[in-house]
DNA sequence: GTCTATAATACGATAGAC
DNA sequence: GTCTATCGTATTATAGAC
């Protein structure tokens, strides 16, 4: 249960998940085909089952490939798992260190939130292998969380808080609008099983997240950031 | 896999969960402590790391039980965590039920929140185990989130609706402004490990609770409800 | 690189003594 | 009601032929 993904994070698409210090090697075609078959299969299951609850019987068997094969690429059930997270990790921070100190909050703000729905509506396999890491504990990331993730939250938050103070933002723990943006955004995603029997949706269907933006829209900029005062 | 939910849910907490159409049996004191006992255990395991996830051996095992006495009390993994869940969705819709539409939006709305974000902190572990049960496709909530739910969520809807037509509330969908408040109150339960890691809090610290209560009144109360127009 | 065979352990559930 | 013993299967991972 080493946490490795801090080292493997920025490079993890390219390079093998060797884990320790030797060089990258170069991968011949069939390696990076199987590879992103084993991979594309795995986010699959892991991302329903979790990694305890996952098998690689599951995995091998949506890769269409034994098992055996299967261990050829990775050395065992962990290391497909942390190579899944790292792609994921790289997905997931981007839209947020685009923040940036002298843009507009509204159009700033606007835009993470809009970039986030779009994440979790382009990958949400990804966002459930993330919400079940979380729950499970963050076994596997959960240095990540505590370094970088919480270093780049407080780069952010420092940069909402000024808005706060210049009044360009109603006062509110800068910290605590990232979780809710999350929260609102990757719930699309996370618990879109749900969502879709309330709505009385078909599987498949995504047309929620036409109402899904309209909402957020409403909920976080119509009338969170101030454009003027009335008082 | 059988969604028995439906039928069991109302009076989970002190009847025999037979599953079939047996009348229920009187307990004796010993079975309430020793089920009482193993539910609490899963409810540890489940939570963390779903149902397929989770194993028999680690619940005996937190229960300081054997596993055969553990299977003596529930037929077998399927019944301990479809109890548990039927357990949870007592505590999870009454607040929803009692939205009334006589009531002032601020406070109905306001007020559910409030009691949303409570059960969150005060029922955390039944948050994750739901949100295990969602993310692995809810096979044992399905037909539950099918009907009951979604008529639940239609009714309040219309209310919500009404508020919105008489002009008491911000323009916006209904049914995803309770996933709004749905997502923000548990995300501080189902992402408590990466709330802490982020903000640098020890485990157990429950003190963010303070903030995310002040956010969430800033986020939907402060704002979204007109309580004045100003232009 | 891919396969069959298999080792070694983990797991859900039952039998039967007490 | 609780225990030890155990059955049958599932699961991770490796060995070794091709």
């Amino acid at each position: 249960m080493s946490d490795k993904i801090n080292d493997l994070m920025p490079t993890a698409a390219h390079t093998a998940v060797s884990g320790d210090g030797m060089p990258p090697k170069q991968k011949t075609r069939i390696q990076i085909t199987n590879e992103a078959k084993i991979l594309e299969a795995a986010l699959d299951v892991f991302s329903q089952d979790g990694f305890r609850g996952a098998t690689l019987d599951r995995i091998a068997s949506a890769a269409d490939m034994s098992k055996p094969n299967l261990l050829y690429y990775f050395k065992n059930k962990e290391m497909i798992h942390i190579a899944l997270l790292a792609g994921l990790l790289d997905i997931w921070l981007t839209p947020l260190s685009e923040i940036s100190a002298t843009g507009d909050p509204t159009l700033e703000i606007g835009g993470y939130i809009k970039r986030k729905l779009e994440i979790s509506r382009e990958y949400p396999r990804e966002s459930r292998l993330f919400a079940n890491e979380i729950l499970a504990g963050a076994p596997h990331i959960g240095d990540f969380l505590r370094t970088k993730l919480k270093k780049l939250v407080d780069e952010k938050a420092e940069i909402l808080q000024r808005w706060v103070d210049n009044g360009r933002l109603a006062p509110c723990d800068p910290r605590h609008l990232l979780f809710a943006i999350w929260s609102t955004t990757q719930h699309y995603a996370d618990f879109s099983v749900q969502v879709r029997l309330v709505l009385g949706l078909e599987a498949e269907d995504n047309s929620y997240y036409e109402e899904a933006s309209q909402m957020l829209e409403t909920l976080f900029l119509s009338q969170l950031i101030k454009t003027h005062d009335c008082d």
